[in-house]
DNA sequence: AAAACTATGTGATAACTATCACACAACGTT
DNA sequence: AACGTTGTGTGATAGTTATCACATAGTTTT
């Protein structure tokens, strides 16, 4: 099992631990305890009182709302070096959203009793963490003009390159050439029909810009997409 | 003109000042400037590089996102002691909204170059800002769950119910009976087309929940709107 | 008091999108 | 190899919502 201090090397481009002097990403993470997940675990659930936030360092997961009919809304797939379950533990709010492990994961968990009082000491980290806030606020922020504003194909162009990087185990980084992701999921990620998303991509298809697979879906034309993406029809 | 340790009890209940000790809080304004801002002017624009951050000391202000089409999206509406322009400014990117006066307004205007040492140091206004930033994150995600998913009914009723907290003078804590809007803009808050817009309202004002003038929106059942709010269907 | 705006009210129509109903293909299990 | 499960492909249909086209009514300007 990787020490703390190998941690840091280990999550080479962490949203939150990339900015920070090794010195403060190290004592960060001795705040924490490891807790290992099972493929298909609830990590947090939506709604709950939410007293710690947690560290992915292996496995990966995904969030998401449901509505009261029960239908998902996913929000974003998780990879090692992000972080979960900020929210609750930073404002004392209910937990904001459900996490779940897609695949056996390991987390880091840190308590809000220790975070906070570390917080006020450590004002750098406190920076860190805002900056990671406003990245999500940008992607929240995009992903509702788009949901309001754009048809079909803008929407899931958007989604797909967007997702090419979040999905991406290089910690956002890289773009992916080919998405490990069911058409269903790709409706709940944009709020359209599994069967329009099939039409779409389809269509995408026969024009060369993608490839599909069972559960899998390939990007041959990421320009095409781009376009696609911000034409303004 | 007030005084800068004036400000504090001139804004009683600002989300970001509120929980902070008094010194803290004074030590922040005290690194502002202010300006003031006419009716129509534009304080940030999106896509702008953003190099500073404001607290709203007088007047009112909407944030907004254009499509390409040159549609309007509102975000919200912006009262004194709210905060303006905070993600840029503490993330380096762009402006990722435009906000515009809607009123004269007095805004105490901060530089990126004096908040980020002073963040480092003030570890007390770093985690204000931080819980800030969390319930912007908790409202955009609301939003987005809303906008996917709930029928035309639902998604006005618990816009008005949001603005009517919102709007209020009193910073978020207290709910308005009447609204001074146009349902133009109810329709770019809601994503909404305005005609569908007054024909829901025009129901509710048969069904007694509220009344309607120009410009203008009063509560009259706020009971049965909450209950149209959560209904599932 | 016109005239010019701005905002609201309402019908008709067109476009879009979800839903339903299956067929079919891939994969895992026993 | 047969079976159950999960994911994909596609047409037909119904429902919703935007758009268009005006009428009307307050407000401000001249």
């Amino acid at each position: 099992m990787l020490q703390t201090n190998e941690i840091v090397e280990h999550l080479p481009r962490s949203s939150l631990l990339k900015n920070l002097p090794r010195a403060e990403a190290e004592a960060l993470l001795s705040l924490g305890v490891r807790r290992r997940y099972e493929a298909q675990e609830m990590v947090v659930s939506q709604g709950d009182p939410g007293e710690s936030m947690m560290i992915v360092l292996t496995g990966s997961l995904r969030a998401s709302l449901f509505a009261q009919t029960g239908k998902e809304i996913l929000l974003s797939y998780i990879q090692p070096g992000d972080v979960v379950g900020e929210i609750a533990v930073l404002d004392g709010g209910p937990r904001s959203a459900t996490v779940t492990a897609e695949a056996p994961s390991e987390l880091l968990v840190i308590e809000r009793s220790r975070l906070t009082p570390f917080l006020v000491e450590h004002g750098q980290v406190g920076l860190s963490l805002i900056i990671m806030l406003c990245r999500r606020l940008r992607t929240a922020t995009d992903m509702l003009s788009e949901h309001s504003n754009l048809g079909v194909p803008q929407r899931l162009a958007r989604a797909i390159l967007r997702l090419a990087v979040e999905m991406s185990p290089q910690g956002q980084e890289m773009r992916l050439r080919e998405l490990k992701i069911r058409q269903s999921d790709l409706g709940s990620y944009t709020g359209l029909a599994r069967e329009n998303v099939n039409r779409q991509l389809r269509e995408w298809v026969d024009a060369g810009v993608i490839e599909l697979g069972r559960g899998r879906l390939v990007i041959t034309d990421a320009g095409a997409l781009q376009q696609i993406a911000e034409s303004r029809c």
